[in-house]
DNA sequence: AATGAATGAGCTTTCATTCAT
DNA sequence: CATGAATGAAAGCTCATTCAT
């Protein structure tokens, strides 16, 4: 029994390390980074990507909903452990810098390849959460205004934090840190 | 030296057409759209493309350069032919529009090559007059309201037109949308 | 004691089920068919295809075997259930089935693998004592001509009913009924 | 003009030597022949391969229908320049050489691909006009018996002369020699 | 003894780039 | 100047074979 777990705990640790180092390739070149790029990255032979992610499509939807995961997953980390209203700052960086990597996947999530349809609902439905979560304690506790819509707020800030033209003033991060301020700043409104 | 002119204009069609060319294969599949079909597409050899453009990114620059260069020369076409405001707003359509086919060209504005690093200066100088230009008759005509500066007009929309995340309610386009109404209904403000 | 011979038979049925399934692809994809496709209709892992045959001409010489003694071995059962004629048809039918069979595996015969240079002999050892004894029985029943030797008629046969080009008009497997009739009427000549 | 020509007759020397490179490794070792052996023994890059012969099935019609053409065409060499028997036999031999290599093609022939659905008939239509002006030569000087069907001739000679089963003791050859003689020796029956 | 995950060589195929014509 | 044939590096993917469990 425990001699069977070995064997799949060698096998998870190299899906993880693969779902980890196509992250970075995707990050620093797209999703279409070499496949032996990425197996040599993880330390394992091209064979052992293809056992486990047999289309390229597979291994773009893993990282993603790796990365949303770890996204979502930071919310109630944060909220254990900083005031609401910093958390929520906190946890939305940490939501734009996941816009950030996520960049790279853009063109393939658009590619109108079936395989991607159910992203975007992953997205929401794990990413819409978190911060509700957030809001509703920061709100609860007096810190930020009331009335932020989760969906909404999630969508400007991925518009806002994705320029096209570099503004080399620099734009889009300064945005969201006025929108946040605004939360802030304008609680009792 | 006829003869040498006929050669020269020969030359300048083909840039030309090569140039449209690109234009249409990056929109479509990204600057790493083949040179072979590119060339294909233009009516000339594979060896015509690389003696008028020895690097890819030489021909990624022209095509930046012609779409800035058409979207810029459409302004004061369109402030001859229509009232300020309607100028106005049509030139900003025909902005996103610029802004939808430069998508494809993103990911190698950011790549660091230092070939790149003119074109955002490029696309300023040239945009921003051309919207200021038409901004200024709106204003002067009383069409719109007064003290919209250009270049964070130019950044705003190009942010809010390219969304990262597809909001199925529409987001992106209806807010440039909604901008270009905001301008126009507070004229008095 | 048991639990080894259990063992062991356990060991024999998958021998027995990799020498079926090896039979089934080689006849389909030729001797070439991946070891993974063999091991799955198997039913066992590719690991326990390589411990029985550790190299893939000891997986050819064990099929090639196992279809002569198979064809051998239904001469006396045939013999014992038909009339002398009846049985030497018939068993002539399942020799070219058989080499049918034996057509994806005449390149790797033919290779000059030393490990295969027995197999001819095999073939002619096992066969030919099959073939003789049904025609000794028809003749000595005067149902065919006598006479008829078992060794050129076996390579007869192989050479008519496996033809190299393909005569519309059906060539190859007529006429080997018509050497089977040839024999039958002529049994008083 | 005379440049065009020039490069025209590079491209054709390559697919000359292609096609006569394929037409070795596939005798050699089957129509799987990897490309990259196929392109070095031609002396070109593999990309020239895959230009001319984008399709395996494209390389392997233009090897068989090579072969067709020279074996066809040695017919009328030979009857030029040896008596009409003599022609005649030394023509089959040339063809049962044809066969041998041929053999190497037979899987990939019936393999269903529409691709080769033409060859039969292109074998044909080529090999029998080929050995029926050899027949009817020899038939008019009276050196061969008459009434031989060229077709008939042409398949029989290529079932015997491809053995499956390896006679030991040479079956296959002889027969056709066999075959040969009988034509010759019964001139006058 | 059986398993199947892992490996990596090897194959097909594409395409940027060069260069003879 | 234009052409496009040729090149060969690079990438995807498969599968024979090994070996830890």
């Amino acid at each position: 029994m425990s001699a069977q777990r070995a064997l799949r705990s060698d096998a998870k640790r190299n899906v993880e390390a693969l779902v980890e180092s196509a992250r970075t390739h995707f990050a620093e070149s797209g999703v279409d980074a070499p496949a032996r790029a990425i197996a040599d990255t993880a330390g394992v032979g091209v064979g052992t990507l293809y056992r486990h992610f047999p289309q390229r499509s597979d291994l773009v939807i893993a990282v993603f909903q790796h990365e949303v995961d770890a996204c979502a997953g930071a919310a109630p980390e944060l909220a254990a452990t900083l005031p609401p209203a910093d958390a929520l700052v906190a946890w939305l960086r940490r939501y734009t810098d996941f816009l950030g990597t996520k960049k790279g996947l853009g063109k393939a999530l658009h590619s109108g390849d079936p395989a991607f349809e159910a992203l975007p609902e992953y997205f929401l439905a794990n990413l819409r959460p978190a911060l509700e979560s957030l809001l509703v304690a920061a709100e609860a506790a007096g810190e930020i205004r009331s009335g932020v819509n989760a969906k909404d707020f999630l969508y400007a800030i991925a518009n806002l934090s994705v320029p096209v033209v570099d503004d080399a003033s620099g734009g889009g991060n300064d945005m969201v840190g006025l929108l946040i301020d605004g939360l802030r700043h304008t609680a009792r409104s």
